[in-house]
DNA sequence: AATGAATGAGCGTTCATTCAT
DNA sequence: GATGAATGAACGCTCATTCAT
């Protein structure tokens, strides 16, 4: 029993990359409507037969495809989440971990705006299915890991009946929308929104300043922070 | 010369407004993807001609009911801006409106998010999108004039260089993610997130206390405003 | 009794020309498939209705649009006939008729080709096939008329058992052949036809000297007579 | 490794070609507008998916059927213009090419007119354009070589400043018109023309004599060179 | 007489999926 | 295991024609 895959497996599981890496590229530039298994076969050089003994549906490759985006997303959050520093240092490192995310792998965060707004579940595997759930409940946690340790360390206080995940959710709300609106919508300078990723910062940061989170962002230029954070922890990703 | 319409432009109305009220229950429970004309036409027991005759395309129908939803949402954003009080009091009942408009208008909402979505503009006439356009606009300048007017009583300060669009983008963000995640996630409860839209209104104030937007929500139970408003104003809205 | 129409017929009349004179437009410029009448009663501004109530169906149009293209070249043919001279300088003067027709009418030449082409015989009435193959019939007469004369003055000599209209039959043959290739093909120059009318004109006088018709073209120049014609009799039409 | 084709080639050339087969049988008797892909899949008992394999649209269809009957024209040009004889007898051979073509192949002369009245360009590979105007120009050339030869020979002269491209298209246009008209009149007969294809013969045959070409009809029964030709290299064509 | 809403068969085309080879 | 021919339902859309008003 060989401890390294066999030469068949280790094609299969190239193939099956080059499929999700293509799959990636065509959901990201003509949407959930423009991938069509017959493009990726094509284009693939391979036929459909092939593609279908890889994923058998069309729904199992996107599905697999936003396993992989919040893969990456996981990691990086995982990454930035051992910034050395307090507490709320560390959040600004994840949101900065969360820019990254969306500026270097839009394909990715396409994928994961697809998933939430195509019915996709019905068809797909109960297996990818928790698999996703997963990966997002360790996204979650790992940032609400950091609010509890700000709490501990007398940081923050939360209001009374709020969980560490309720804050975390309106983080989580804040950058999924701005990213979302920001993406489609040509627009936003028109209206007085010259810089939407700017916003989308300082919003981040009231909001914890608004929960009285220490050091506030008049004490600390968490915004030079962040771009500390991109350069040094993200510089190659 | 009758002053009001004649039957049979009557009967067109009406069922012009069939078409859009049967394809927003579609749009809303089967997406983007799900929305036929043949079924449009199957449902409203008319042929297909006749639905062409009202709607030169498909995706005419979803701008249609896109700007229903958005003039929707302008309605209610607007009666909310007149609630008496000072500005971040305002903001409060403006925000009780984007709840009551995600509650009581679902398939608006699932509308609004679908527009975000699908790509339609390539088909659609420019004098549609341009109405959009417009409601969209309106609708950030309501709440940015009451942001202006807590500026002009001191009640808030902007970092240097921000506009008070800046800051509505950070609501309307955290808004239309939060709705968006709240639609799409049927684990929150599992992860800790056991009232999201309570989450949400907390992420919203804290985030206009981080701006030190007066009265702090320490000072004011903007939770038990938002009710009253959502009583007062939107009862059988 | 008026000896003049009511006004009602007079509209009704007018009506009628403004229909065929729009079908006629549509169907030059986008052939048989694009003449719909959805759009004639649009241009026109009347309903379809109306429309219905001048020609049964489309096809009717269509013939009534052959007919006037027939009975406009019958009306050229008939005063290039006139020409004073031989009868090889009258039919000389008939290709100059068919010259003009094709350039200065051109919708009504490809009315003739479409109708050639295009099944319609089925649905129009027998009326309207009636008055066409009158028409063609006076028109293929005209031109045998001189063929007759040229004959009667002892000009050419026909083949044992060739009937005028045989003759007549490879001239109309050329011409219609020349002009349907012509306005069908775009790469005659790339193949060595460069000005494809005076090629027509070349062939038909070279037929014309090879039936011994006096005088032939070495004999009288009827290029130059043929633009005498069209300058003189048609200078105006 | 067979040097013959695997039986999955063959069996997709021979539905390929009852696709073909069909099209043409079709186009023949209903026209371009009667041509519909539902109609040949039904007629095939294949799926409309299954032609849509081999053709990707309508019009590639009706263009491949083109390019078929092109190129039988060609080959029996080519045939036609290797008789032995003077170049006059091998012009009147590529007539009679032409004669057998038409009534052997009235299928393939409905599509060259077909061609010629749709507008099919817009839709159709360049490919298959470049091929037809390949097929066009060589039949074109087979016959201005013969008239150069005849030139060489000092059997016609041409007059000044034309050229054999021009006389062959003098000769295109009499043979193309004659068949349109031929096919598309049944009246031909009430108006003296009992015989067209005779017409069209001594129309030719006149033409070239008109040119002085070597030896003139009257010298030679270039009817029955004709007959001789249609029995001895186009017997079982 | 005039209207135009309504029809509905038909069109060309796409695509996820199956399955014999 | 790989193939790709075959499927067939579904799609968006058009248009000649009818007919109640």
């Amino acid at each position: 029993m060989p401890r390294t895959l066999t030469r068949k497996q280790r094609e299969r599981q190239e193939r099956e990359a080059r499929i999700l890496e293509l799959g990636r590229t065509m959901l990201s530039e003509v949407g959930y409507l423009g991938l069509s298994m017959d493009r990726i076969a094509a284009e693939m050089e391979y036929s459909k037969g092939t593609i279908y003994q890889h994923f058998c549906n069309k729904e199992e490759i996107i599905l697999a495809l936003a396993n992989e985006a919040l893969e990456k997303r996981l990691q990086m959050f995982e990454q930035a989440a051992t910034w050395p520093g307090r507490p709320r240092e560390r959040m600004a490192a994840i949101g900065a971990a969360a820019e990254e995310f969306v500026e270097h792998y839009p394909q990715h965060f396409a994928v994961e705006q697809i998933v939430r707004s195509a019915s996709i579940w019905e068809k797909t595997s109960s297996q990818r299915q928790e698999f996703m759930h997963s990966c997002e409940s360790r996204c979650l946690h790992i940032v609400s890991g950091v609010v509890r340790d700000g709490l501990a360390q007398g940081d923050l206080k939360l209001p009374a009946g709020r969980t560490p995940e309720d804050l975390v959710f309106g983080l989580w709300s804040l950058n999924f929308g701005a990213y979302t609106i920001l993406t489609s919508s040509d627009s936003l300078g028109d209206n007085g929104i010259s810089d939407p990723v700017l916003a989308l910062r300082q919003s981040q940061h009231r909001m914890l300043d608004g929960y009285g989170w220490q050091p506030l962002s008049q004490e600390l230029d968490y915004m030079a922070l962040m771009d500390q954070v991109k350069n040094e922890v993200f510089r190659d990703a």
